[in-house]
Order: C-alpha cells, then sequence, then structure tokens
DNA sequence: ACGACCATGTAATGAGTTACATGATTTC
DNA sequence: GAAATCATGTAACTCATTACATGGTCGT
C-alpha cells in the first residue's frame, strides 16, 4: 500500500468530468470493476480530504431540486498531482489468489474438493470472460473516436487476455489433479 | 477483506512442518511469493493471536544455540481451522492492477509515456515469467512424488498462463495505442 | 404506502505496511 | 571489524470494509 489508489481513481474520474461522490462511485462500479472497486466509506472521506488538500473544489451543492448533492471539480493542484501518479512507472502487481493459496495447501483435501475449487472458479471466470468479450467489441466500433474509448478498450482486453488465461489452466488443473 | 489470509497462511505451512516465525516469512518468501506476500509486523502478531485462541502452540524456545527462535506446531483446532477454511469456495479474486489504472485515465498522458508504462510491464513480467518457467520445469520431474508437489506445480502453472497474457496482451497494446 | 433509487456521511473494525528497537551468529 | 543473516517483537499509520444513521424523490 502506501499510495492511495482510491485518491487518485477520484482525481482521474473528475479530470474527465465534475461528479458527485455518487456518481463517481457508479462510474467506478461500471467502467473499473475489473480491476478496482470502492464504497463509499472510502470515497466520500477521501473526497473531504482532497478538497482539504486542494486537489478538487464543490462547486455546486444542491439540495433544490432532489436530495442533496455535492458536486466536486478538479484544480489546477489536482491535476498536476494526477500527472505526476500517471507517470510514476508500476512497480508490481498487487494479486492476491485466494484459489491458488487453498491450491498450495490442498494437501488435506481429497480431490473432489480440489476439483469442486477449480470448476467453481471456472465457472465464475467464464462468465466474467463473455462480459469482458461484450463490452470490448461494444467498443471496437467506437474506438477510434477518442483515446479514451481506445484506452477503455485496451483495460478490456487486458481482462479478456487474463481471463481466458484462468479457463485454459482450469482445463489444464483438472486433468492434473 | 475479513477473512484474515495471513492467519491461513501460517496455519497451511505449520500443517506442513513446524516452524518459527522467522522460517514462515522464509516459506512464504520462496514459495508463495507469487500470489501472497506477508511482512514480519504481520506474521509475529498474528502468531500470538493463534496462540490465544489455541490453534496453534509454542514447541520450543532455544536462546542456546543462536539467537532466540520460538518454533510453533499446529494443534488439532488449528487443523481443523484449516480445513475448513480450504473447503470455502472462493468468491472473487482480489486483482488492483495499477497498470490498468493508469491506462483508464492515460488520456492525458502522451503516446510515449503509455507505451514506456507498457514496456516496462512487459519486461517486469517476462522475468517473472521465466522465473515462473525455471520453477515449473524443476517441479515436473519431481511432481509425482507428492500431492505437494503436485500443487506446487500447478500454482506454478497458473503463473505461467496469467503471465504469458500479459505478455501477449502488451504485444497488442503497443500496436493500439 | 412501498420499494427502488438518489444522496451524504460517520464509527468501528480489520488488515497490512513501515519504521523502530534490540541483539546474536556467521562469514569475509 | 564490518556486513550479512538470523531472530523477535512493538507502535504508528494507512487503507479499506461493513454497519449504522439519515432523509429525499419517483413511479406504481
Amino acid at each position: 500500500m502506501k499510495e492511495n489508489k482510491t485518491k487518485y481513481v477520484i482525481l482521474g474520474i473528475l479530470n474527465h468530468e465534475d461528479c458527485s461522490g455518487y456518481d463517481i462511485k457508479n462510474r467506478i462500479d461500471v467502467a473499473l470493476s475489473q480491476f478496482f472497486s470502492a464504497g463509499f466509506g472510502q470515497i466520500y472521506p477521501t473526497l473531504k480530504q482532497l478538497v482539504e488538500e486542494g486537489m478538487i473544489i464543490n462547486t455546486e451543492s444542491s439540495s433544490k431540486n432532489g436530495p442533496e448533492r455535492k458536486v466536486y471539480q478538479i484544480t489546477k493542484t489536482g491535476k498536476i498531482e494526477l500527472d505526476n501518479w500517471l507517470k510514476i512507472p508500476v512497480e508490481k502487481e498487487d494479486v492476491r489468489f485466494e484459489i491458488l493459496l487453498k491450491l498450495f495447501f490442498a494437501g488435506n483435501l481429497n480431490k473432489e474438493d480440489i476439483l469442486s475449487h477449480i470448476e467453481y472458479f471456472e465457472k465464475r471466470n467464464r462468465l466474467k470472460l463473455e462480459k469482458l468479450q461484450k463490452m470490448a467489441s461494444e467498443l471496437e466500433g467506437i474506438m477510434e473516436e477518442s483515446v479514451d474509448h481506445k484506452n477503455y478498450y485496451l483495460t478490456a482486453l487486458f481482462g479478456i487476455r487474463v481471463h481466458e488465461a484462468y479457463l485454459r489452466w482450469a482445463e489444464e488443473a483438472k486433468i492434473l489433479v
């Protein structure tokens, strides 16, 4: 840890368009769920902190038409912070595959239990792969429209390749177990 | 979170052989580093907690030959706890790919910066893939000797498939950027 | 009226990292 | 005698999840 990813995700989203905390949560769930998630309990305090740091400002607070709603905008300071972070090379992936942990210690388990772990894993990830493929094929058509669509497509493609690898491994593992 | 993985990793290791905290750290770094890591600041307090819970006992404490050293052993309670955990199906992977986050928000970056991110990612993971392949080929020869070796091999194979996917994606991404 | 959704926030808790503090043994 | 490795532990801090607390709007 050490680097607060939620902070940069919020800056990244606000760099696109002004949003409320609720909007930010939606954007994350829709577009980033494949490789990032955050709850309100993380988002609202981070927004508060970012305001204190001068990275974002609260431009609009309406409770007239609809429920209370605070809209935030990224500042110049925030943009610089985001840009600096974007340029830092990524040193390591932060992956903790619980299924591998279980497999590694599975000496205790019988074949059926191991197989059912693998099959469950397979099923879950096949569904995810299908979703990603759908997403990618929708994006393919509009990829040339903007850099954002292209980057979005690249993240979907990453998911596809990784999930294909999961399924290939599951096939092989079922035979070896 | 909620489920303390370090706890089960320690139980899993002690289920194999009696170890000290220092040994456990070594086992994790050598065999599990691909998908798990833990520092001493996590290991020692967890050992203490596991003793309190009756999952493990401290069998040997020597300061005669060499520095202070405490060896722990798993108890029947600990074995049951481990077994129960092993049987619980894994619901989701816990992956947070920082590179995808950066790519997703990379609208700000120029092509060179994006390419250098991808190339760095590629280089790093090519090295890791080579290590995994070496590990796997060593394990292939002794796989039939024990269930543990086979399970170890399966985790290495998982790493290989996933890293191959990373590299394939990087190839494709470089063209599309 | 009820449920779905919009909307913001705090408090408690858990999990993990980093830095700190200490000291022995082995190897060069 | 310096550096590497063995060895244990605590304290401060950060990050994230879950549960709680509150209340408005819109459609049926």
